[in-house]
DNA sequence: CGCGGATGGATCATACATTCTTTGACGCAA
DNA sequence: TTGCGTCAAAGAATGTATGATCCATCCGCG
């Protein structure tokens, strides 16, 4: 939340650090307004973050009393929110949390088991040298990180991805993935790697950019495959833990 | 546009008849009011539909004047366009229309292509018995109706491939291949079959039916990706059809 | 248990303030 | 004359405020 203040200051974008930031094209829907922080974005994150309760109902007149808006934006802030499926309208009874738990975090991921490895065969069809530098150097990163800052992790992460991934010409199913990827990214904020997973994330690493050098674009989509399935069941596993956690 | 009108008289469901649903579960956005067809509704179809020029402006005031309501409803409309992709926002530019173009529908079926045939293998591992007679009965309908009402087609053919996704697990794929399946209804609405894909998309039917009876669900996925592959594909062509009619 | 009012809130209609974009007229300079 | 920058006015987007109306839910009363 407060992190949010900072960001209207320039942020000179050395070549190292690393944003995540939509692929190119698509429009991080973000503010309409010259606000900072808008309150698509407030909500959002709320409910991604897990701030809002499962379910939660969200009376217009309120969430505009808090964040010192009228009722108009954050009505239409809930409809934008309709219609990216974080949130439920029923008739005459207003809108509500649609709740972010393990099935929907299958859902997402099922998803990027989909379409990723598409998306992935394509790139190594059209990776260039510098591509291959690129990820080695997005790479060399996250292993020098070593999952010491997660933050960090993920956003090297997230860069790896988006390597391959800017320039599909399929721009909707680079947008579906993005959108997709920024959910799992939140939700998995709220946990730890375990050990397995981190080595595993390292190996599946350099296994793909070596079918990317190597050209074998098959590969390339088998391992993102086994990949993105496994990062899925691992942030199910952190959630499935957690639940039994609190439930006993 | 006229249609509209009469949508109100409760339309009584015979079994034989069919009408192009969601999949149980999937709330069709609809009306938010009581009002029959929202303001949502008439500017999706306008754009779906063509009625709507690509990158036309959206001017709320206008919109609101002809349908004859306020600026409120249509800004949120727009907004909930804009979340599903319809609509585009440029701030403080407003809104305009996402083009529907040889690009969107590519883009579109392409991500049928990678999410169909996974549902299709989930479901010959639990269709039953009654699945198959049913799909089977819609078959016999849509061959003895042969086209000739492409409206029934239409229908007949949603109806089929309804029948093995409604019961997915995963809701988000069912309603992302549902929400993409509107999309393509729509458009192909403008154009005819052509008669190799008329006698195409009868044989896959029946190869279909033939591999959930045969329980095999990696054929039955590829038989389902080579249908969809085709089906986007002849779309297309007859948009080039069309548009290189109009050029030249 | 069922019914009727009370209440909260959704939905919509207006009206208006503010800010941004666009556009075209105008004037100055090459 | 032509090109270009300036600037004011119009057109819209965006946000605020307020009231009307309708619907869902709750509560008390019979």
């Amino acid at each position: 939340m407060t992190v949010r203040a900072t960001i209207r200051e320039p942020v000179v974008a050395v070549t190292t650090d690393f944003k995540a930031e939509p692929p190119a094209g698509i429009v991080a829907i973000a503010a309409s307004s010259s606000e900072g922080a808008s309150v698509y974005e407030l909500i959002r994150e709320d409910i991604i973050e897990g701030r809002l309760a499962a379910n939660e109902r969200l009376v217009a007149a309120d969430i505009a009393r808090r964040h010192g808006t009228s009722t108009n934006p954050v009505r239409e802030a809930l409809q934008l929110l309709r219609g990216e499926g974080f949130v439920t309208f029923a008739p005459n009874r207003g809108a509500r949390v649609r709740p972010i738990d393990q099935d929907f975090v299958r859902d997402i991921y099922e998803i990027g088991v989909l379409i990723e490895p598409a998306l992935t065969r394509w790139f190594v069809g059209m990776a260039t040298h510098e591509d291959i530098t690129e990820l080695e150097r997005i790479q060399d990163l996250i292993e020098e990180n070593n999952f010491a800052d997660p933050h960090r992790h993920s956003e090297l992460d997230t860069a790896f991805h988006t390597v391959m991934y800017q320039r599909h010409y399929n721009r909707h199913v680079a947008e579906l993935w993005w959108k997709h990827r920024e959910v799992l990214r939140a939700v998995s904020r709220r946990y730890n790697f375990t050990l397995a997973r981190r080595a595993t994330v390292m190996r599946e690493h350099r296994e793909l950019i070596g079918c990317v050098r190597a050209q074998d674009a098959d590969r390339a989509g088998d391992v993102i495959a086994r990949h993105v399935e496994g990062s899925g069941r691992h942030i199910l596993e952190q959630m499935r833990a957690a639940s039994a956690a609190r439930a006993g």
